[in-house]
DNA sequence: TACGTGATCACG
DNA sequence: GTGATCACGTAA
């Protein structure tokens, strides 16, 4: 069952970033269905300085601002495309940055799309895992109720012990920000980013 | 450890 | 307009 939009809203971003685990991110692009178990996220506020909204609106962070169960895709080191999960109310731009994921559908589009014949390793990586899925920037702003992505809840707990909390990767210019334990993982899950 | 890659943002 | 910077991935 896909997430209600109350999901998104109306609850701290860290709260929904920890409860996005074990969850399942799909894709429906040019009719070829591509999805997985989500085992990494990362939570941004616009309270602090690692977070694109920081600084306020820009035309980049504008769906940040926008409210939550939206898609924000965003092209990193002009190379990598970037999806996060905007959540809570209009103008409280929080976002869930999607880290890495365990591959469950669609795995042979996946290693096609990857330029590989194994599922090694193919969706354990921000910029990665938007390949796998064929996701890209024509996403940002997207409605994660309808069908094009989504994330669905398919009863699969994660209990509190099996979660994992450190410091957010590569944001080094957010200063003390950046050693605030906003990044979630599945402990010991092996699609984990490196 | 180094660097490709191009959008973005803060300057003026 | 311009230049430094960047929520990565891969090669070495």
């Amino acid at each position: 069952m896909k997430l209600a939009e109350s999901f998104y809203i109306r609850r701290n971003v860290t709260t929904i970033a920890r409860q996005l685990l074990g969850k399942i991110l799909t894709t429906k692009i040019n009719n070829l269905i591509t999805g997985g178990m989500i085992v990494e996220t990362e939570a941004y506020s616009y309270k602090e300085r690692g977070c694109h909204a920081f600084k306020g609106r820009t035309q980049r962070n504008e769906v940040m601002f926008e409210q939550g169960g939206k898609a924000y895709v965003y092209l990193c080191y002009g190379v990598h495309e970037m999806f996060n999960v905007v959540t809570n109310k209009t103008g409280k731009a929080d976002a869930i940055l999607i880290r890495a994921l365990e591959p469950v559908s669609g795995i042979e589009i996946m290693q096609d799309r990857m330029g590989v014949n194994s599922s090694k390793r193919i969706t354990s990586g921000p910029g990665k895992l938007t390949r796998a899925l064929g996701i890209d920037r024509k996403l940002n702003g997207e409605e994660l109720k309808k069908n094009i992505i989504w994330i669905e809840d398919k009863g699969i707990q994660i209990k509190q012990t099996a979660i994992v909390r450190s410091a957010r990767i590569g944001i080094d210019y957010a200063g003390e920000d950046a050693l605030l334990p906003w990044r979630f993982t599945i402990k010991g899950n092996k699609w984990i980013s490196k």
